[in-house]
DNA sequence: GTCTATACGCCGATAGAC
DNA sequence: GTCTATCGGCGTATAGAC
């Protein structure tokens, strides 16, 4: 853990200054400034902008991977699981209040630019929903367990939004609560029969 | 309507590209080709690319007032008006598709480019808010207006931003099926009285 | 009002010394 | 592996002819 490459500097530097600046508003000036190194010698590891992109894509989702694993190796329960995806809109608020969803962001981000990383880029958001779903599904939910993982991720992707739009902390604090709220009443009626 | 003056031509087309390419992406070049003038010619109309996105955001604002009075001024009942907004969402569903909502993604990218544009960008999202919330007060629901308004805009910022990562219309006509069917609900259920 | 020509800076990318 | 120097291109913006 202690030796840190250059090059995972760079990547880790990139993945932040890409989540507060976005992608193609960020120059390699910066990077290069956040590291500590010269523009020049960027080109020893990485060939283009581009490569850092996807550098930083994978890392998204190796970490968003590692992320998910942890909370189904942590925590016995569906219910509780699905409780901690919630709970990460409150980890997260002083970030998403001032910039958003990083996947989310990043996602509209490429498809304006028309980027080919689009679609790497959206496979975070697919993890995130294929976890859902088996969680929802471990709980009984089996026929609607895609269009309650689809609720949770339109909801957390909604509130980002807003609240960074509107900078208001009391929204975004209200809001995770009444998701909270929305999966306990939904956990707590009995679970529809597969007929 | 027929003569159109050339600033207003550039007005439309930026407002288009902004929508599409984003604000940053979209070079002066771009919108000189689509309003088919000179470059140069372009500072004659306005001082700054600033000024022209400052222009873009009056006219969505302006549009955007102009759309929810006609809605109050062609739609008698309330809970109808309520639909029209649910139902602008099918309206632009190839856009929303494409290009994500308007509003929210032009709010994201200036707070990620720090722009002093972003409080004005947000004030059409506010124009939304206070609209929706005299509806669900004109229904009888007084004390949870503001909350039930910022469902639907929660709702739809969340809809637009997976319709357009996922580039999936069924997952999007979905969503606007049960936007409808949660207002049925909310609707036909007595008010609750303010006691 | 519209054009051409041009200034000037920043960005991504390359070459080559150390 | 890291540096400096530099190129070519694009972007915003200006000057000035018509």
């Amino acid at each position: 853990m202690a030796a840190t490459s250059t090059r995972e500097k760079i990547i880790c530097a990139a993945d932040l200054l890409f989540y507060q600046q976005g992608f193609s508003h960020t120059s390699f000036a910066d990077i290069a400034k956040a590291v500590n190194i010269s523009r020049g010698n960027f080109y020893y590891h990485f060939k283009s902008k581009d490569q850092i992109l996807s550098a930083v894509i994978s890392l998204r989702r190796s970490n968003t991977h590692l992320l998910l694993k942890k909370w189904e190796l942590c925590t016995a329960q569906p219910n509780l699981r699905l409780l901690s995806f919630i709970q990460l809109l409150q980890l997260n608020q002083d970030n998403i209040l001032r910039y958003g969803c990083p996947v989310g962001t990043l996602c509209a981000e490429l498809i304006k630019l028309d980027h080919p990383a689009n679609s790497d880029a959206r496979m975070i958001l697919t993890l995130y929903r294929t976890w859902l779903r088996r969680q929802f599904s471990a709980l009984g939910h089996k026929t609607q367990a895609d269009n309650l993982a689809l609720h949770l991720l339109t909801q957390s992707q909604g509130i980002a939004t807003l609240a960074s739009a509107f900078n208001d902390r009391t929204y975004l604090s209200r809001q995770i609560l009444l998701l909270q709220q929305w999966l306990d009443k939904l956990l707590n009626q009995e679970t529809i029969p597969v007929s």
